[in-house]
DNA sequence: GTTCGTTGCCTTTTT
DNA sequence: GGCAACGAAC
């Protein structure tokens, strides 16, 4: 069927391309004001790739095109919020209609509109990975697989596998062959778990984060009215961090992207550092071939750090074979200090070290919010934590657990859950858990019960007291569980919708949850308060299944983070050099420089043939470095107290020998004791 | 059927 | 040092 598509023109010469042009660059400005079609930006390291996409942005804007016909697509949710304040300060205007942020978020968008295209309800749950290793574990009890008789696949495991075959559209039998040989013999049970867990998914109307991106991607494949509709809404695409995306998110792009193709990427396949989530720079190698007009831009100059970060930098990535060659040239100038190298005895005097050099450089005037230390694992930064506490200097840390996934924030939110999504069996199941006396067997009866109870219908018109209290339940559960029916009725209204999240937690806590908190958790009294957070946040919210979703999709953030309560008070950031990709600091610290650490001892362990996970590392720790403007320490311990098998002699990491030792300056580190 | 204490096992990166 | 899997006791 044809279609009538006019694409728009962007005038030549307005106002305010001359401004940008005082901001940019040659080669960013040729960017920023390039004619529609698809685009590709390669840029290096602290060269301004968000500077691009924004002034693009703006500039999009500045020229008439309207807000809702553009897709900003970031890495993470922060990034989206941050690039959208900026083109409200370049253009003086709100940009509230653009639709911006990372591919799940999107997905979920769209996909909570569609749903019952797809034979869903628009109230699914979303599955955190612990969720997802809860109903693993449910399909594996539900089968007839032994898992005692040899040694199989733990609910992690099986969900990154299923994981990687949703995001690289390998087959499960495939990637074991591949990724995990000695689970060979296991490939066909896996397959049949992965279908058994698919439909399962579907009983339980809730979804994992793949799904957010696979099933918006089939959704346009089944239905190209909704397709077309977006492809007409989303005139202009932008992808930040282009090197990596998978091989579903680089579907997703150019279905959103296509007819008109008014496409532009951004990226440096230098800082491809997912590929363990499916990632592919190929997308971005080959972006010109998919794309067969494809406009390129390379921007080689970086404007971050000084030239003896930088030299350092191109030097430690050199060593990788798969890349475009790059020459980074700096746009500062005087060599700076050059980059300390420190060899400690131990992660305390590590610890201390860092510690006192970061009192020495506030001292000097820089401030504590521009300092970083990073680390690449988040068990790397235990001693400093300590130390840092200890000297009463305040940090931020994007911790391993986020706000949303500790065991109280679930909790209070698994109630919300079971208002919204009656299928719901992993809320169901945690809810009950919390009585007394009711381990999962029981839990496992409560909800068959539930299951045949029209209550759990999936728009259900009744009150849980309706058919809950007739349910069988242990004796020594009883008292707790019938307050906790009632409980689970206040937070509907009278139609039997779920109240809105603010009004619902006070119910909660007062219901059952304050004494379940009380009597479980010695730290009670904090994780309270992290539930006052939390229903201070809630209160920005009307509808629930929006709440919920923000929760489930917020990237690495403390509660802090989240409720916005302290925006950017005096801290030092802590964090991995995944979650530091995109960020920039005066000063960092670059911790655990020792082989095992970084690189990670899981891609030395691997056939030394395969240098792809090695060089994957390399890229990490190139991210690492080019995270520095002025000043730069790298540090190892030489001995590693391990908790289980004792003291660990520690070698210094192989990437710190590939670069001439000049580049770096030694420091000793003595004591004063 | 639940709980609690013992043993054994391994610590990567995240939307 | 923390968690899961297992077996014994309630």
């Amino acid at each position: 069927m044809a279609r009538d598509y006019t694409l728009n023109r962007i005038p030549s010469a307005s106002r305010s391309e001359i401004n940008y042009a005082r901001e940019l660059n040659e080669q960013q400005f040729a960017a920023v004001t390039c004619p529609p079609g698809p685009s590709l930006v390669i840029a290096g390291a602290g060269s301004g790739k968000t500077r691009t996409l924004t002034h693009r942005v703006a500039y999009l804007l500045d020229n008439g095109i309207p807000q809702g016909n553009i897709l900003l697509l970031t890495f993470t949710n922060k990034a989206a919020r941050e690039m959208l304040e900026r083109v409200e300060a370049l253009i003086n205007s709100d940009t509230k209609e653009i639709w911006g942020g990372t591919f799940h978020s999107v997905g979920n968008r769209i996909l909570r509109r569609h749903a019952s295209s797809l034979g869903w309800t628009s109230n699914y749950s979303i599955m955190d990975r612990e969720d997802q290793k809860d109903v693993l574990k449910t399909v594996i009890g539900e089968s007839d697989i032994d898992t005692k008789a040899t040694r199989f696949p733990k609910p992690e495991v099986l969900a990154d596998i299923f994981s990687l075959s949703q995001n690289t559209g390998q087959s499960v039998s495939d990637l074991v062959e591949t990724r995990y040989p000695y689970f060979d013999h296991l490939a066909d049970t896996i397959s049949k778990l992965q279908e058994a867990y698919e439909e399962k998914k579907k009983e339980i109307n809730s979804m994992d984060f793949d799904d957010l991106l696979v099933k918006a991607l089939f959704l346009f494949h089944e239905h190209p009215e909704i397709r077309e509709m977006y492809q007409r809404q989303f005139e202009w695409v932008l992808v930040d961090e282009y090197q990596d995306t998978n091989q579903i998110q680089a579907e997703l792009i150019a279905l959103l992207a296509a007819p008109q193709n008014n496409l532009m990427v951004v990226g440096d396949d230098a800082q491809s550092i997912y590929s363990w989530r499916g990632a592919d720079f190929r997308n971005i190698l080959e972006f010109q071939d998919t794309y067969e007009n494809a406009r390129k831009f390379v921007i080689e100059t970086n404007y971050r750090s000084v030239p003896g970060i930088l030299t350092l930098a191109n030097a430690a990535i050199a060593s990788n074979t798969e890349q475009i060659k790059k020459d980074l040239a700096p746009y500062r100038a005087g060599a700076g200090v050059l980059p300390a190298l420190a060899e400690v005895q131990s992660p305390n005097e590590q610890a201390a070290f860092v510690a006192q050099r970061i009192l020495e450089l506030r001292d000097e005037g820089i401030e504590l919010n521009e300092m970083a230390v990073l680390y690449r694992a988040h068990y790397h930064s235990m001693e400093i934590q300590m130390e840092l506490t200890n000297r009463g200097i305040p940090f931020q840390i994007t911790s391993g657990l986020r706000f949303f996934e500790q065991a109280h924030i679930k909790d209070a939110a698994a109630f919300m859950k079971i208002t919204c999504n009656r299928k719901d069996e992993v809320a169901f199941k945690r809810i009950v858990n919390m009585l007394p006396g009711v381990g999962a067997k029981s839990a496992d009866s409560l909800w068959q019960q539930w299951l045949q109870s029209p209550g759990a219908d999936r728009e259900a018109k009744s009150m849980f007291s309706d058919y809950m209290l007739d349910f069988k339940v242990p004796a020594k559960a009883k008292p707790g569980y019938e307050q906790l029916v009632y409980t689970l009725d206040e937070l509907i209204d009278e139609e039997f919708q779920p109240r809105r999240p603010a009004e619902m937690m006070p119910s909660i806590m007062g219901g059952v949850y304050e004494d379940y908190l009380q009597s479980k958790f010695s730290n009670w009294e904090n994780r309270k308060q992290d539930l006052q957070q939390l229903q201070k946040y809630s209160e920005n919210f009307t509808k629930l299944d929006e709440f919920l979703s923000q929760l489930s999709l917020l990237a690495g953030q403390d509660a802090a983070g989240a409720t916005q309560e302290e925006p950017d008070s005096e801290a030092v950031c802590l964090s991995t050099v995944h979650q530091a990709k995109g960020l920039e600091w005066k000063v960092v610290f670059l911790v655990w420089l020792a082989d095992g650490m970084f690189p990670n001892n899981r891609v030395l362990d691997e056939d030394s043939e395969d240098e792809s996970g090695l060089e994957e590392e390399r890229r990490l720790f190139y991210v690492a470095l080019t995270r520095a403007m002025d000043e730069l320490y790298l540090t190892y311990p030489l001995v590693w107290h391990g908790a289980f098998n004792g003291d660990v002699l520690q070698t210094p990491s192989r990437f710190l020998s590939e670069f001439p030792t000049d580049l770096v300056e030694e420091w000793r580190i003595g004591m004063a004791w």
